[in-house]
RNA sequence: GGAGAGGUGGCUGAGUGGUCGAAAGCGAACGACUCGAAAUCGUUUGAUAGCUUCAACUAUCCGUGGGUUCGAAUCCCACCCUCUCCGCCA
């Protein structure tokens, strides 16, 4: 969420700032109903120091033992009616100014940081380093019709059993899956973070906090009876889990990796990767997350980046990392940093993961804050990155690992937890 | 789902209509004592917004939202959450 002060007194720099993103929205009006409410309040504010001072008045008459029925306490009575007549009224009025005001001010997204990429889109996005060989053969499969050899899933059976974008693994693929989550989560715990699995459903103020509410409702899965969602990323629930804290300055940064599956409608997807584990309802994820002290989270970025990274590196996945550009930011990102793994089979690298510093946005929307050096309450910032998304994963082990037998050799990093070097046909 | 108890400041906990933003204790900060520390003593110590360099001041905040009243932490209504018991259940 946007500061309100900034959008009061400079909202020429938030304007600036959404023009990066390529939105061309005028404030004034937005600032205009943010002054009113000022004024309203101010207003508010002398009525009810008026109103205050009537009561006490009344109450140290009483106490005196001026009865209750003369017409001096009854005269204070009637001026003190007035007065709450007059604020219920500016109430009133707040309330629906407040009530629009919010509602356009959450569905405004983050300040792209200063020196980003200025870009319109994807092709904008600049590419900081690579990793690996990319490798190039003939004949090489994508990772379904590998899967298909070696029966390791099925999709219409999953459609029969939910719909279309869902996935059931079999036997190697399933433990590949368990294994790959199990692999992620103790790599990163050894760097430092603390293990989380948090609920899989979460309530709607839990997805305003993180920004997926109120803009992207069509995004997400909603229960009908209660007040819940079912997560999209673990970002969400990972996010609330200081929702209203104030965290001592030493603890920071306080950095979790958490395991979630994470459902998503992917409305206005149609067509698109239609085949295999990239874009499903329903995948497994493990999120790296930070509280991070707002004076060096651009750092933290650096090290949140490193650390998906080196998951890609263990599996000896080529990748590269791609600085997204303004146009291309997501809602709540100041910066982002995309890591793309290479698909032989696709011959094209993919997303598997991507790192953001969301700054203080979410931790606004959220109400978590750390102190300062002169211990004044301050936002902290936050920051995501996958660590690493599990199907997509799998999608570039099968490519990457496919031998001309047939068989899929496995990363060695991952054999301790598979239990063997190689995915063979049944 | 049914019955009961409860939700107060960083924590414990008092407060059932009128200087209550809230006693007391703990914790924390500062000062004194000390070579230093502990103990002790003294002072200070909630948040947000507005005004303001600071201070002072004003408003709001005692689970959330309504209501009664000149005045609500305190009374009324609804909801949420926690705990205990019962039911159900992996």
């Amino acid at each position: 969420m946007i500061d309100q002060r900034l959008l009061r007194n400079n909202p020429a720099l938030i304007e600036e700032g959404l023009k990066a993103r390529g939105m061309d929205i005028d404030l004034a009006p937005l600032q205009k109903h943010c002054k009113a409410l000022k004024e309203l309040e101010e207003k508010r504010n002398i009525l009810q120091s008026q109103g205050n001072s009537i009561g006490k008045e009344v109450g140290k008459k009483i106490k005196q033992g001026i009865s209750p029925n003369s017409e001096e306490i009854s005269n204070l009575r009637i001026k003190g009616n007035q007065i709450k007549q007059e604020v219920g009224l500016i109430e009133e009025e707040e309330k629906s100014i407040n009530t629009r005001l919010n509602d356009q001010i959450l569905c405004l997204p983050n300040l792209p940081e200063k020196d980003s990429i200025q870009g319109k889109n994807e092709k904008d996005n600049k590419e900081i380093r690579r990793w690996g060989e990319p490798f190039s053969r003939k004949n090489l499969k994508e990772h379904w019709e590998i899967a298909n050899k070696l029966n390791l899933w099925d999709s219409e059976r999953s459609a029969l059993i939910a719909k279309s974008r869902f996935v059931t693994l079999f036997n190697q693929a399933a433990k590949l899956e368990r294994s790959l989550i199990s692999f992620m989560l103790d790599l990163h715990v050894k760097k430092g973070y603390q293990e989380v699995l948090p609920p899989a459903l979460v309530n709607t103020a839990s997805l305003k906090g993180s920004g997926q509410l109120p803009k992207f409702a069509e995004e997400s899965f909603r229960c009908a009876d209660d007040d819940l969602w079912l997560t999209p990323t673990a970002e969400v629930p990972l996010t609330s889990l200081h929702r209203g804290e104030i965290i001592p300055k030493e603890l920071l940064p306080l950095k979790y990796v958490a395991y979630s599956p994470c459902f998503r409608r992917e409305a206005g997807s149609y067509g698109r990767d239609t085949r295999g584990l990239i874009r499903l309802h329903q995948f497994n994820k493990v999120e790296l997350y930070w509280f991070s002290n707002p004076i060096n989270s651009r750092e933290a970025l650096d090290q949140i980046t490193s650390d998906a990274e080196s998951v890609l590196q263990q599996l000896e996945l080529p990748y590269r990392v791609i600085e997204l550009c303004t146009g291309d930011l997501g809602f709540s990102a100041k910066k982002t940093y995309d890591l793309e793994v290479w698909l032989p089979g696709a011959n094209a690298y993919r997303e598997i993961s991507s790192c953001s510093n969301c700054g203080d946005f979410q931790a606004r929307r959220s109400s978590i804050r750390t102190k300062d050096n002169n211990k004044k309450n301050v936002l902290l910032h936050t920051l995501n990155g996958s660590g690493l998304a599990i199907g997509r994963t799998m999608a570039a082990i099968l490519e990457n690992g496919q031998q001309s037998d047939g068989s899929i050799n496995l990363p060695k990093a991952l054999i301790p937890y598979f239990g063997s070097s190689k995915l063979k046909p049944e």
